[in-house]
DNA sequence: CCGTTGTTGCGCAATCGCTTT
DNA sequence: TAAAGCGATTGCGCAACAACG
């Protein structure tokens, strides 16, 4: 079992990083351009999603709070709900060398969104809207109530299946995208680090000429001046 | 087992010395030191580790080899194993803002270390080695059997919530460390236009000057020729 | 509207690296 | 010196969405 399991992931592993990303060129600029969204909207909760078995998830509810070490306090209750802020890349065919890949999350900023997202979750959850009176109920489902896939069915292994694979493929380009990245700054440093020296060697150049240029001009005058004198 | 736990720490140790990519350039400021480490070793399977409940996981083996797209044959089976490569950030207290976080994978060039480590892991792989004479069994436990923790047992719920706080602060981490990268990449290529405006314009400058220069030039060596001539 | 694929948070298990015993 | 303990990482599967088609 697990030996087969190894081979195939240094296959994959392998596979993966033959792709060889030669993306050191990449000559000057570019990443300008950001076609990245930002911010999607929670959404509603209702929609049970067409995966989902008897829901005897292995969340195991209870003891789940007492954050031991001093970690800031955040960490402690293992919260719930996810996925609420996405960033919408790719979808334009797996393009990973196309290079607006920097900007990947929308919210570089506090890392608290995800806290955020689940508060702004169970802020304006549930139903439509607890102002508006309720729809026509000859128009919506209340509980949707898709499909109670077995945990055993072959459908539901199917799309387990399916989505397994999804998952690795979507971690494996979030993965190359990272690294991508990271070879972006390297080489972005390095250029900052040659075009700093060409700086300091331009500007030591224009010193030279500029004190030339000043001694061209006093000697010039002195001239002048003595040929006045000589007047 | 924990004989070769070392051997292979020092072999790691010395593998990732050899690696060491970004020898070439890179030596101006920061980003130069990498205090990363990489090349972790596998180590061995019979090791339940201390936390393994009855491994009654939820694995599902069967149903899992058709990978319906063409996806590059990638991602058909589920792999297993993990962790084979590693960077041992942090250790020092989460210090996240510090510059050396770009070079986050240890293979950030020829990614040809992590073969390496899975070369050297299908080399020197399952017990103390083939060719040696087995030890006297009395010294060594072949299954170690640490504790088989219950999965309703107090310690196991303990452990289980102590690691998921750690892999939600860690995650928490590699996320603000990808932000971070990301940041400093745009922040770099802004940086980078700066300077080459910066050039552009000290270029312009020199020009003028030179040409003044030489225009000066011809100017006396005229006034010479002429008063050569007058003279 | 429904089905499929892509993302993402989370828990689990295996391991690693380091400290303590 | 070896083993135990513990936090940190990471691959993986699951479930809930999100985005398309």
């Amino acid at each position: 079992l697990t030996i087969m399991h190894r081979g195939l992931y240094l296959v994959r592993l392998a596979l993966w990083q033959m792709s060889d990303p030669q993306s050191s060129v990449m000559d000057e600029c570019t990443l300008s351009s950001l076609p990245f969204s930002s911010l999607n909207h929670p959404s509603f909760h209702g929609t049970p999603s067409a995966l989902t078995p008897d829901s005897s998830g292995s969340t195991l509810g209870p003891l789940s709070s007492h954050a031991p070490q001093g970690d800031g306090l955040l960490y402690g209750q293992p919260p719930g709900l996810q996925g609420v802020v996405r960033m919408d890349t790719d979808r334009m065919g797996g393009q990973i060398m196309g290079y607006p890949y920097l900007p990947y999350s929308p919210c570089l900023s506090g890392a608290a969104s995800d806290r955020a997202a689940h508060v702004l979750h169970q802020v304006c959850p549930r139903e439509f809207s607890p102002f508006l009176p309720p729809p026509p109920p000859g128009l919506l489902r209340q509980p949707p109530q898709k499909k109670s896939l077995s945990k055993d069915s072959m459908e539901y292994r199917l799309r387990r299946e399916r989505n397994n694979i999804a998952v690795r493929k979507s971690r494996d380009k979030a993965k190359r995208r990272v690294q991508l990245t990271q070879q972006r700054a390297i080489q972005l440093q390095e250029e900052n680090h040659g075009l700093q020296a060409l700086i300091t060697q331009l500007t030591q150049e224009l010193d030279t000429l500029k004190q030339i240029l000043s001694q061209r001009h006093l000697q010039r005058r002195d001239n002048n001046l003595a040929e006045d004198e000589s007047y």
